[in-house]
DNA sequence: ACTCCCCCCTGTTAGC
DNA sequence: TGCTAACAGGGGGGAG
């Protein structure tokens, strides 16, 4: 599942293919894979054609491009991006024009210098693109998508701050499991890194955030940046490919995680046997010993 | 205003 | 063997 590593992985990769090339033409090959885009398939299409892009950034688990105008368009228009989100299962894939296009591609975008196209692929569809303008959040931190000023920076970027997550996560009435999937509070982690960090900090994922001692949520915090850079390194090893393609399930990660998808299997720590448990209609691992 | 939970989707797997 | 049901889970949006 693409959490902050995977999607930080495919920016990446992006960036080192497309950056700098202009859109020939987009098609849209699913509607669902814009639903969010208001000008609609054919809207989103025309929109993009003629863009350069410019630049990849990223906030937690969203992904945009700067978009640069065809040159008939005013320099003064608001700045625009391509958002997007992978979703459960959303790549970016670099390929030849030639190549086949494979059952999931949802939106194909060709360029002008007949080089490779960009295809996003998404079997399960939760991912979508959007044609958006930037701006400027309250805090006049740093320019994102309108559509997401509402997340929260993630934990690698410089906007972070770790005062402010701290007092926010004390005026919480809610688990800290809860609270660290919250992309509003704290972005770029999901259900994988989240008992995986719970389980470096040695805090029980039903823990009530006001109740937390300030020197856990800085072990907590320590802990989910050292999980999310350590698999970033490791995921960040496939960027010479041709394509880059994200597939959390056979990441690169997988071998190193102490918690997630370990029941039964021993403790790393204490060799006490990984406990699953239900948690929002999904689930939640955790050593019974080391995570009282 | 804040918290919580359902639902969107499809391929794989477990169970009867 | 063949079917159904559970599961994977990010996040929007509505209910409470």
């Amino acid at each position: 599942m693409p959490e902050l590593p995977e999607v930080e992985t495919v920016r990446a990769g992006v960036e080192k293919h497309v950056v700098g090339r202009t859109v020939a033409t987009a098609a849209v090959l699913n509607p669902r894979a814009v639903r969010r885009d208001l000008a609609g398939p054919d809207g989103f299409a025309a929109a993009m054609a003629g863009r350069t892009f410019l630049r990849a950034e990223r906030r937690g688990k969203y992904l945009w491009f700067t978009l640069g105008c065809p040159p008939d368009v005013g320099s003064d228009a608001p700045t625009e991006a391509l958002l997007a989100h992978l979703g459960m299962s959303g790549q970016m894939l670099v390929l030849p024009p030639e190549t086949p296009l494979s059952p999931h591609v949802r939106a194909r975008f060709t360029f002008t210098d007949g080089g490779p196209d960009l295809r996003f692929t998404d079997q399960r569809t939760f991912g979508h693109l959007m044609l958006v303008e930037m701006c400027l959040p309250d805090d006049l931190s740093r320019a994102v998508p309108e559509p997401i000023v509402h997340i929260a920076p993630d934990p690698l970027e410089d906007a972070f701050d770790p005062k402010v997550f701290t007092e926010r996560l004390l005026g919480k009435k809610t688990q800290v499991k809860r609270a660290l999937l919250d992309q509003s509070l704290i972005s770029g982690i999901g259900n994988i890194y989240a008992d995986e960090a719970l389980w470096r900090a040695k805090l029980h994922w039903a823990r009530p955030t006001d109740t937390l001692k300030r020197s856990e949520i800085s072990r907590l915090l320590d802990a989910v940046c050292d999980v999310l850079t350590e698999a970033l390194k490791a995921g960040g090893t496939s960027f010479d490919a041709l394509y880059v393609n994200v597939n959390g399930e056979s990441g690169y990660f997988d071998r190193s995680l102490n918690a997630y998808g370990r029941e039964g299997e021993p403790c790393g720590r204490c060799a006490t046997l990984i406990r699953r448990e239900s948690f929002m209609n999904r689930s939640s691992y955790s050593c019974p010993r080391c995570q009282k």
